[in-house]
DNA sequence: GGCTCCATGTTTCCACTGTCAACATTGAGC
DNA sequence: GCTCAATGTTGACAGTGGAAACATGGAGCC
C-alpha cells in the first residue's frame, strides 16, 4: 500500500494520493473559472507537484477533464435519484422533481455542466466509463417514464423516446439559463419557477393519452 | 474605397477585404474541427496574411469567435423564419416546423452550435450585437407563441415563458444529438423523427388549455 | 536486514499559442 | 505631389501541452 505523505514534517517525494489531489485541484479550478481557462500546470501547482506529474495518472489533459466529467455525471445522477426518492405524490411529480434537480444542478455548477456537455472532450469513445455514466443518467430518466407508463399515468410509446424529450427539455433549460440567454437567470426563485412551469408543460403532453 | 487585391498578378500589401477573408477561413476551420482546435495563426495563414494581421480587425481571438457566433445566430434565425413561413397548416405546425429547423441546423453544424452556446465566449457583455442576435432568436419563438395564443390555439400565459419551454426543448435535443449522447444520432431520418415526436409532446402541452 | 526494481515524481526541452511593440507599406484626401 | 492614418509585417515574450531522460524511494524478494 502506498504511504500517504507524512503529515506536518517534510514533503515526501512520492505524494501518496496524487490522483485525488489532482482531481480536487481541478474540480476547484473548474468550478471557479471554467474549462477554457485552467491549465494542467496550474492544477499540478495547486496539488503541490511538478507540472508533468499528472502524466503518471492521466494520458493527457483531456483525460483529466473526462474524469471530472464522469464524476459530474454520477453526482447529477445521484442528485436526480434523491429527488425522485424524496418526492411525494405521483410519478408525474417524481419526474418533475427530477427535472428540477437537473436544472438546479446545472445552474449551481455551470462550468461543470459545460465540461460535461461541451467540446472539451473530443472523443468520448476513449472513455468508456464516461459513456457509461452518461448512459446511466439517461437510464434513470427512462426508468421513471417506464414506471409511469406501467401505472397508466404516462402515454404509451417507446420510453426511451419520451425520456429523450424530458432530458432535452431540462438540459436545454439549464444551459440557456446558465448561459444567461434568458433574463432573470441569476435569481434563484426565477430558476425554480421557470423549471417548474416549463416541465409542467411537457408533463401535460406526457400524461395526455 | 479600399481596392480589392489585384486579380492574378501580385499579392497586394493591403488585402482589400481581410475581415471577410478571416471570417471565411475561420468559418471553414470551425465547421471542420470545432473551436477548441483552431488557432488564430492558422486562420491568418489560410487568409494568406501574417499571424497578427487579424488584430487590425478584431480585438482578440474571442472577438473573432463572437463574430462567427453572431453570424450563426442570424443564420439560425433566418432558417427558422423560413421554416415558419413555408409551413402549411396551423400555428402549431408552424412552431413544430421552426423546432425542426432548429434541430436540423444544430445537427448539421454541431461545431457552430457549440461555439454559439459554449464557453468559448466568456463575457457576452462585450458583444452587444451578439446579444441582440441571440435575443432576436428568442423573440422569433415568442412571436409564434403569441400568435398562437391570439388564435386561441395555445394556452394562456406569459408568451416568453412558453417560448422558453420550446427553446429549451429543441436546444437540448440538438445538443444531445450532436453530442452523440443518444444512439442513432448519425441517421438523418432518426433526427427528423425524433425532433418531430419530441416537439409534438410539448405542443400537446401547449395546446391543452 | 540488505538489495533491487519499478511506480511515481522531476528536469529539461520542444513546438505552438495569443498577444504586444516597433516597424513597413500604401491609398485617400488635402 | 505630399502627408498621414489605416492596414499589414516582423520579432519578441510568457504561457501551454506534451515527450524524453533522469531521480527517488518503498515493496517485495533473498
Amino acid at each position: 500500500m502506498t504511504r500517504t505523505s507524512k503529515p506536518g514534517k517534510r514533503a515526501a517525494y512520492h505524494h501518496g494520493d496524487l490522483k485525488s489531489a489532482l482531481r480536487a485541484a481541478a474540480t476547484t479550478l473548474i468550478a471557479e473559472r471554467g474549462v477554457e481557462t485552467v491549465s494542467l500546470r496550474e492544477i499540478a501547482q495547486i496539488a503541490g507537484v511538478s507540472h508533468t506529474a499528472a502524466y503518471r495518472h492521466y494520458a493527457d489533459k483531456e483525460a483529466v477533464m473526462a474524469d471530472l466529467a464522469e464524476v459530474g455525471f454520477r453526482e447529477l445522477n445521484a442528485t436526480m435519484c434523491d429527488a425522485v426518492a424524496s418526492a411525494t405524490g405521483g410519478v408525474a411529480l417524481k419526474l418533475q422533481s427530477a427535472g428540477g434537480a437537473y436544472v438546479r444542478f446545472g445552474v449551481e455548477q455551470p462550468h461543470l455542466l459545460q465540461l460535461m456537455f461541451g467540446a472539451a472532450i473530443a472523443d468520448w469513445q476513449r472513455y468508456p466509463d464516461l459513456v457509461a455514466s452518461s448512459e446511466a443518467l439517461y437510464a434513470t430518466l427512462t426508468e421513471i417514464i417506464r414506471a409511469g407508463q406501467e401505472e397508466g399515468k404516462f402515454r404509451a410509446g417507446d420510453p426511451a423516446e419520451l425520456a429523450l424529450a424530458a432530458w432535452s427539455l431540462v438540459h436545454g433549460l439549464a444551459l440557456l439559463i446558465c448561459g444567461r440567454r434568458v433574463t432573470g437567470s441569476d435569481d434563484a426563485s426565477f430558476v425554480e419557477r421557470a423549471s417548474q412551469r416549463v416541465t409542467a408543460l411537457l408533463i401535460e403532453g406526457l400524461t395526455h393519452q
